[in-house]
RNA sequence: GCCCACGUAGCUCAGUCGGCAGAGCGUCGCCUUGGUAAGGCGGAGGUCACCGGUUCGAUCCCGGUCGUGGGCUCCA
């Protein structure tokens, strides 16, 4: 009698195959379209290719290109194609590694020369070749000794170096596509046929293994989908993204500028200017609801504080430099030490604790010239910054108090975010217990808020470990925000002291912590945000009055100066232009009201409103539309 | 810092296979006084990023510097 395996699919539903059966056959028994669709499966939870033969009672899951597991291994595939081609047209190049990655994928070569606009190309035609071809995949598997044997005569250097780093007792296989052979774990689509449609958009240098220390690589990076219409509109996304970028907005809607003069230190213009200091004016009152002070410290120090806190010895090449009276000075990088000066201008009580004190503090970094953003990356910027000093009993509760606040601001502005936790960097101070300590204290707080959160190894500062809050941009790049640092270093360094309820002195723990980040930053994440059409308690101009002819600009004046008493920001468009001009204009201004003025209103004293969102809505009394906008800007619309 | 690409008017971009540079928008002036996304005419505006080389002659070719963009490493 044939033995049997029974095949748990979604929905809970069984059904019974005869042992050996291949997830593709499963897939072609659900449905033919199904079957046209599958990419990969997920058996027991593990990823593998449709030939997988099911040889015991399994679930399993069929994975089509709307599954990200589908998407990641479509990406996968194509990559190998790519090197495929890659390995046609330029049999020299070394092979290193080829991964999907959010949205694509891409590969890194080793090759002398340079790959050239024109070569991608060749290689995006090539690719295409490959595809009509239709070479199954193929899966390899090996033991080390025959890896390490093939891959030398294949003469990959990088591949032997991965297998030679994999685990003991690792799995180890190849696959092949064609020609074309390839140390992969796996798992692939079936054939490259299913590769519909594909498009190679960047070139890049990389590092081996992602370290500077190593050889430089080549990477190329692409995109594909299983139809051409999807490539098509992916690529439109991306141009309509590119709309957003707080760059081009920043100079269009005329808020900030940045100059050959000073690389990575933005300029802020007016306009600019209202988006920060209603961010501040925000910050503060949400912060004295919190009980935090705020203070405000020099932005030169002498180089002895830095020497003491330890970012000469864990910063400096971050730091710039400069002499006073023939003594050594340091531009402030951080706003921490210039802080501790001021909780040890006293003796504090326990009573005093939780202090917490907030500084907007401009910091000065000195970045590597590749990495400069317009806002988003910079080389000066205002971090809102705070430091709280707690005894160790109030550390948890404090970093709650820290994660609400963060999370009540993002979501004042609808941004989506998700936490990292980093840990012990190569380059830090301190005791290995003294991080266990910290490291698990910031754990407990996001388990204890049930946050999914990603871990960073070695990504901490070099003082504590922190949890970061990250950002999207318009192209789903993601930015670092909010961070909340643990940090019992310092508080050693500087022998920072309260006294105890028992009359001794003990030793506080100090939280860094900030909620925008950089005002830099975040203004560069809101522009992109609101593809510069800010809500209107934020809109650099809620206003704009637009008179129908000149006749009526002492009309619109006497507006324009009853909304200013109310405190609305307004302009009045005097210039002998016709309405449907400058409405266009207030229109890409993204402004949020016109007020359109003329004969009518101004013997009613009436305005007829339109909004940047809806057009004309007809019109009402000044006093009306006072209302209606100031109910806006209180409710942070 | 490293790899690749780029740098022409305030902005967006054409252009010259080496022979003293162009459009649209904006800006300025004049005409028009117009009711919900561009009224008409005219003018001004460029050391073609900077420095050097090749050449009779360079914005164009070559080298370097600076800056920008996309990545890598690094970080708010």
């Amino acid at each position: 009698m044939q033995e049997q395996v029974r095949v748990l699919l979604k929905g809970d539903e069984e059904r019974v195959y005869p042992k050996g059966v291949t997830v593709m056959d499963v897939a072609r028994d659900i449905s033919p379209k199904l079957a046209k669709e599958a990419l990969v499966a997920k058996v027991d939870g593990e990823l593998v290719d449709l030939s997988y033969k099911l040889d015991k009672d399994s679930k399993v899951e069929i994975l089509t290109f709307e599954d990200e597991e589908g998407r990641r291994t479509f990406r996968h595939s194509t990559s190998h194609v790519m090197a495929q081609a890659v390995k046609r047209l330029f049999p020299d190049v070394k092979l290193g590694i080829g991964p999907a990655i959010e949205d694509g994928f891409y590969y890194d070569f080793d090759r002398d020369e340079s790959f050239t606009p024109e070569d991608l190309e060749k290689i995006e035609k090539e690719m295409e070749k490959i595809i009509a071809e239709d070479h199954p995949f193929e899966r390899i598997e090996v033991s080390r000794e025959e890896a390490i044997k093939k891959l030398e005569e294949m003469g990959e250097p990088y591949k032997l170096e991965l297998v030679n780093d994999l685990p003991e007792g690792a799995k180890i296989s190849f696959y092949k596509n064609g020609e074309f052979v390839d140390l992969c774990a796996g798992p692939h689509v079936p054939s490259t046929g299913r590769l519909k449609a594909v498009k190679l958009t960047s070139l890049a240098g990389a590092y081996w293994r992602g370290d500077s220390r190593n050889k430089m690589l080549q990477r190329i990076y692409g995109t594909s989908f299983p139809k051409k219409s999807m490539l098509e509109e992916y690529l439109k996304k991306m141009e309509e993204a590119k709309k957003r970028d707080h760059r081009k907005l920043g100079r269009e809607l005329d808020l900030f500028s940045m100059h050959e003069e000073g690389p990575g230190f933005p300029f802020f213009h007016p306009k600019g200017m209202i988006l920060w200091n209603t961010l501040i004016d925000f910050w503060r009152k949400e912060h004295r609801k919190r009980g935090y002070q705020e203070i405000k410290t020099p932005i030169i120090l002498n180089e002895e504080l830095w020497k003491r806190s330890g970012h000469w010895d864990h910063y400096k090449s971050n730091m710039y430099f400069t002499e006073i009276d023939g003594e050594g000075y340091a531009i402030k990088p951080m706003n921490c030490p210039g802080g501790i000066l001021v909780y040890k201008s006293q003796v504090r009580s326990y009573r005093e604790l939780p202090l917490r004190m907030a500084e907007l503090g401009l910091v000065h970094r000195h970045e590597l010239s590749g990495v400069l953003h317009g806002l988003m990356r910079v080389r000066s910027f205002t971090q809102d910054d705070a430091h709280l000093y707690v005894m160790p009993s109030q550390i948890e509760e404090e970093i709650l108090g820290v994660i609400d606040l963060a999370d009540y601001v993002y979501k004042i502005f609808g941004f989506d975010y998700h936490v990292e936790l980093s840990t012990r960097p190569e380059n830090s101070m301190g005791p290995d217990e003294l991080w266990e300590k910290a490291t698990s204290a910031l754990r407990n707080a996001l388990e204890k808020k049930g946050f999914d959160y990603k871990v960073n190894e070695g990504d901490g500062a070099f003082y504590g470990p922190k949890i970061d809050f990250h950002l999207k941009d318009s192209i789903g790049r993601t930015w670092q925000c909010g961070t909340i640092q643990l940090d019992f270093m310092m508080p050693e360094r500087f022998d920072l002291a309260y006294i105890g309820a028992d009359g001794e002195k003990h030793r506080p723990v100090m939280i860094h912590r900030t909620i925008f980040g950089s005002l830099e930053r975040f203004i560069g994440i809101l522009i992109e945000h609101y593809a510069g059409a800010f809500p209107v308690w934020l809109s650099p101009v809620q206003v704009k009055v637009i008179p129908v002819s000149q006749k009526f600009l002492d009309y619109g004046l006497k507006v324009k100066r009853e909304l200013e008493d109310q405190e609305i920001r307004v302009e009045l468009d005097e210039r002998n232009e016709k309405v449907g001009y400058k409405i266009r204009e207030a229109q890409l201004q993204k402004i949020p009201y016109m007020l359109i003025v003329g004969e009518k209103e101004e013997a009613e004293g009436l305005v007829s409103v339109r909004t940047r969102e809806e057009g004309d809505v007809g019109t009402r009394t000044l006093q009306e539309f006072v209302l209606e906008i100031k109910k806006k800007i209180d409710d942070k619309k």
